[in-house]
DNA sequence: ATTCATTGTTTACAACCGTAGTCGATTAAA
DNA sequence: TTTAATCGACTACGGTTGTAAACAATGAAT
């Protein structure tokens, strides 16, 4: 199983899988535009990353390049999974079933997720 | 915006949600039966969830009953949206995507949530 | 060469979380 | 009526998280 990846560290990851490598400020500058958070903080949070061995850092010159060790996509997997086990009894029927009774899906979503369906058949 | 809820916490709700008012004993039975905490433990999180007004608790001689006062729905619904919003972008195609990449769909599955989708588009 | 900026490291600290022990009050049992 | 069980309240304690300041080393600029 991947480490469990924290809210705030999440946002540094989304920017590592965008693009990679980078360094600490490259990191920094993406996050605080979206979220505000000082250097620091950021910097806090890829030492955490890295000491948890979800990114990967290399030496460049003074300073470190970081590069996401785990993959989106598994990532992605995984939490979804646990998402729905824990919530919905690993069904994924009521998850849509609610998100669309709060009308969070569109006629778009809809017609995407048919499609989706349609290939998953094939 | 409902108050969040811990994984621990959670369990305490379904047990609610399944049948309340109870009182903390009846909980505890409940949860330790799934879980193997302590009565203690049980006791705990039901006033931390008391505190926050997720719980109501009604006075019965000398102890109180416990009853949810988030809908079942309501906190799944927000989560749900919590969740597709910070890892999908708020859409729910790549997260179906996803499950089913990771082989988390059967042929059941697929057609359950086409029949659902046929309704809703009724 | 001295100063300024940049970089990673160390430390901080409050809130939240999981997990529970203890305690004082009360009630049921014997 | 003394005792044993039960109840909620209070306290605890180590780990995680969000958020960052302080610091030391190093490199850049003047």
């Amino acid at each position: 199983m991947v480490e469990r990846i924290s809210e705030a560290e999440h946002e540094v990851m989304e920017v590592l899988w965008a693009k990679a490598p980078l360094t600490a400020t490259e990191v920094a500058d993406r996050v605080i535009e979206a979220k505000g958070w000082s250097l620091q903080t950021v910097k806090t949070l890829l030492s955490r990353l890295a000491a948890k061995a979800v990114v990967g850092t290399e030496r460049d010159g003074r300073r470190f390049l970081y590069s996401p060790l785990v993959e989106r996509d598994a990532y992605l997997a995984g939490v979804s999974r646990k998402f729905v086990d824990r919530l919905f009894g690993g069904k994924v029927t009521p998850l849509v079933a609610h998100l669309a009774e709060a009308d969070e899906l569109s006629a778009d979503d809809i017609r995407e997720i048919e499609e989706l369906l349609r290939e998953l058949k094939a």
